[in-house]
RNA sequence: GCCGGAGUGGUGAAAUUGGUAGACACGUCGGAUUCAAAAUCCGAUGCCCUAACGGGCGUGCCGGUUCAAGUCCGGCCUCCGGUACCA
């Protein structure tokens, strides 16, 4: 074995053998302890960056961590193979998506296994090969029958130069990327998954998510968005666009009586009526149409509006409010109509300043007068105030009778409302999964059978930037359904679907008789640990759960949520921003592989941050990590040149050697800690260091701390196997160790040799540090206290005060609290 | 705009339940080794005052609770993520 430190060498020996033993790949008995790890598949973009490396550092560390737990350990990797930047490096590079993303596949898969990830590749699959999405394709079929899949009318940006629907991503300042045009909302018709019939088990099954970041849930239950409101009319005088009064809703029906007028969002029907012979309102209508779809697009535009001219009549008191057009207000959303209460809603604040419309407070402050509203609005809850016979209700009391009102008069009623919108699956590209819809000669529409399954996507094509192939092509979407001629949808899927399930898949990758094998799916989940990005904490981690319901309620999994445990990973970042190729500032984790080997890289990665911040990335700091691992080779290279070790009584240690073994249990319980439920691979590692320096300290003349040694080496070898498992490879069997490391037994906590004889206590004067003392350990309050009083430096700073009270926290410290 | 998160030495960070702020590293400085350099090893290293003992200050900003606050509460500032068609 050579003397210094080789990872090459050692990493290419130990790649090959736990390939020739195939290390890592799960049971298949379905029997016994097991532990389902998965990390987020990645995109197959080109090249692995520093972000998959973070992330699957983790999720393997978690993996091999299970393994030495005895569990059977399932840690799969795929591909998330549909998706946009396939089309637009297919223009580029004048070829087909399939064929780049294919290419990027079995450049990124070598990656990966040179960093020695313990992935069970038996199971790997892509998402757009047709045995996966074809059962995407059925399930969806399934939700039709069963109702949970509608199609209406949806917005999408328009450009209008290229004739083509734009991503979000796509429009940067409200303009297409590549003709330049001024983009327009537009609608046009689009599937829907119902996902709103799965609300209130989405948002109440949060609670039992225990071992989710309470952030993640957080951010889940505000977008789910649950509230308690009023919906309520406002009479017109007579009908408009056939409708007879404006329906609005409310969180805040205790302020209908600051109510100064409504807004209609452009799009309307009322509105698109009244512009028919209002010119300057069918261009204000218009210019509204300007701004891309996404949310924050159009809650950061400034707010304007106009004034319609009509007037509707106010419930209550029967006055008449004008009712105005105005950008902010989404049609997508709620009635697509606000009622406007400008003395106590930030937004109609802004708005009645800006074009001077009249503001009535009707909630009291703190003190119970009307509030001040010259400076911004009330928003608080308050006593009520000008609002007739309501007048002094408190918050939960005036909405209940204000309520009861409209209700007993026909004109509201409470309900409840989710923020929650349907989940719009509708893409007009090419490379996604095929709707497997038929549209019939009559108008109708229907399923593709589910023997006619999979509805094929076309790999050979030619990419012009403009239409996709499967809507240029007249062909494609010919179908014959006995004998009757229909039409394939053109769309596909948006390619959350094939992320929303996978997981899933990956307990029985190559079934063929259905979607997923029961027993299989029935012992895997839930996954019991996930990995992956913070900025998934939202839409695709929302979307799985509800995928996962919808495929227990076909029967297919017997589990309520996919995800047990989640870690969601902080960004990698370089002087400060994200790292990416537009920016420029990316490092080629390959690059560094081969600079100084994977486990410097796995090393430095797990170091530098704890893994749900974000990692600020350091040329020095590989550096760093590096020089740990040939240390730690030195260390154990000297310690087995010294030869063979002699049998000691560990019972009899003293002095360094026992303190050195004492640090060997304590570090061996820190680490499990760190490892285990605490998921800080930073400090764990820092903790191993620290032994390490311990461990180089012993006299390597004296048998018993030679012995130690021998433990603590064994030891440290082990705790490091999850993080370095290149090297922990070859360390263990010259340490003497049997068969794979992968499988080693975690090592276990001897209580005994963390016993301790003497503490050190802090003493404090007023709070303020002032001395230290070494104590017997199981020292009384009373002699912590007295010998706490006696020390010279605690007497300067009590000198001519009298002493108040000692508080004495045993182990810690002694406050002396003087005045 | 709205929702969520973060801010600690020159740098990455640690402090787990309100109890010693800065563990572990990086960098820098000093020393050993070397013809020399690299590598390696040893020591110092929050800032300010002090010859030293020791002292004062210090966790984005302002205020509060407490014997004790990086940690809890109120109000700000800045940066990051998400915002439903990037994945």
């Amino acid at each position: 074995m050579s003397e210094h430190y080789d990872p090459q060498t050692l990493e290419r020996e130990a790649q090959a053998y736990w390939e020739a033993h195939q290390s890592f790949a799960a049971r298949d008995e379905l029997s016994g302890d097991k532990f389902y790890c998965l990390s987020m598949f990645p995109y197959p973009s080109g090249k692995a960056h520093m972000g998959h490396v973070r992330n699957y550092s983790i999720s393997d560390a978690i993996a091999r961590y299970q393994r030495m737990q005895g569990r059977n350990v399932l840690h799969p990797m795929g591909w998330d193979a549909f998706g946009l930047p396939a089309e637009n490096a297919a223009i580029a590079n004048k070829t087909a998506p399939a064929k780049w993303t294919y290419a990027n596949i079995e450049h990124m898969r070598g990656q990966l296994k040179s960093l020695g990830f313990s992935f069970d590749w038996q199971r790997e699959f892509a998402t757009c090969t047709p045995e996966y999405y074809r059962w995407e394709q059925w399930f969806f079929t399934r939700l039709y029958e069963k109702g949970l899949v509608y199609k209406k009318m949806a917005t999408v940006n328009w450009d209008p130069v290229d004739q083509t629907v734009l991503a979000n991503e796509q429009v940067i300042e409200g303009r297409g990327w590549r003709s330049g045009a001024v983009v327009e909302r537009r609608e046009i018709p689009q599937w829907f998954l119902r996902i709103t019939a799965y609300a209130d088990e989405l948002l109440a099954a949060l609670d039992d998510l225990e071992d989710w970041p309470e952030a993640v849930k957080t951010m889940q239950r505000n977008w789910i968005g649950k509230s308690r409101g009023v919906e309520l009319a406002f009479g017109l005088a007579e009908p408009v666009a056939g409708q007879e009064r404006i329906e609005v809703y409310t969180t805040r029906p205790d302020t209908l009586y600051g109510v100064t007028y409504l807004s209609l969002a452009a799009e309307h029907p009322i509105s698109l009526e009244l512009a028919a012979d209002q010119p300057e309102l069918a261009r204000f209508i218009d210019e509204c149409k300007h701004s891309s779809v996404a949310e924050a697009d159009m809650a950061q535009a400034e707010k304007l509006g106009m004034d319609t001219g009509l007037r509707a009549r106010h419930p209550l008191t029967g006055e008449d409010v004008p009712v105005w057009v105005a950008n902010y207000v989404l049609m997508d959303y709620g009635s697509g109509a606000v009622m406007a209460v400008p003395a106590h809603d930030e937004r109609d604040w802004e708005f009645a300043r800006k074009y001077d419309l009249p503001m009535t407070a009707v909630i009291c402050d703190e003190s119970g007068a009307p509030a001040d509203v010259s400076d911004g609005a009330y928003t608080a809850h308050g006593r009520l105030t000008a609002s007739a016979e309501f007048d002094g209700l408190p918050f939960e009391e005036a909405f209940d009778a204000i309520a009861a009102r409209l209700a007993e008069q026909g004109s509201g009623r409470v309900t409840t409302q989710f923020r929650l919108r349907d989940w719009g699956v509708s893409r007009q590209r090419y490379w996604g999964t095929p709707i497997p819809m038929l549209s019939l000669p009559d108008g109708g529409e229907l399923p593709i059978p589910a023997d006619r399954l999979p509805s094929l996507l076309p790999e050979d094509v030619v990419m012009d930037g403009v239409a996709s192939p499967i809507k240029a092509d007249p062909e494609w979407r010919k179908f014959d359904l006995d004998g009757v001629a229909c039409e394939r949808e053109t769309d596909t899927f948006d390619t959350f679907m094939q992320s929303s399930w996978y997981y899933a898949r990956f307990t029985c990758p190559h079934y063929d008789a259905g979607m997923l094998d029961p027993q299989a799916a029935s012992y895997w989940l839930p996954v019991d640990q996930y990995v992956g990005g913070i900025e998934h904490a939202i839409l695709h981690l929302l979307y799985a759960r509800f995928f996962h319901k919808l495929m227990r309620d076909e029967g297919l999994v017997d589990s309520d949520e996919p995800f047990a445990r989640l870690l969601t990973q902080g960004m990698v970042l370089k002087d400060g921003a994200k790292m990416s190729k537009s920016k420029g500032n990316t490092v080629d984790p390959a690059d560094l592989v081969g600079q100084y080997g994977a486990d410097t890289v796995r090393l430095f990665s797990l170091f530098a941050a704890p893994p749900d911040q974000s990692l600020e990335w350091s040329d020095s700091g590989i550096e760093g990590a590096h020089r740990f691992l040939k240390r730690l080779w030195r260390l154990v290279q000297d310690h087995l040149a010294r030869g063979a070790i002699e049998p000691v009584d560990i019972a009899a240690l003293s002095g360094a050697a026992r303190d050195a073994r004492r640090k060997i249990h304590e570090t061996i319980a820190k680490v499990s800690d760190d490892m285990g439920r605490r998921q800080t691979f930073n400090t764990a590692i820092a903790a191993v260091m620290e032994l390490c320096n311990e461990l180089g300290r012993l006299d390597s003349a004296e048998p018993a701390a030679r012995a130690v040694l021998q433990e603590g080496l064994n030891t440290v070898v082990r705790l490091l196997v999850p993080i370095v498992p290149h090297i922990c490879h070859h360390l263990w069997l010259q340490l003497g160790g049997e068969g794979d490391a992968t499988y080693a037994p975690w090592p276990e906590v001897d209580e005994s040799a963390l016993v301790r004889d003497s503490v050190e206590i802090v003493v404090q004067v007023n709070g303020k540090l002032r001395a230290r003392m070494e104590v017997a350990a199981d020292a009384s309050r009373e002699d912590l206290e007295a010998a706490a009083l006696a020390q010279d430096n605690a007497q300067r700073f009590m000198e001519g005060k009298s002493v108040r009270k000692v508080i004495v926290v045993p182990g810690k410290l002694v406050n002396i609290v003087v005045g």
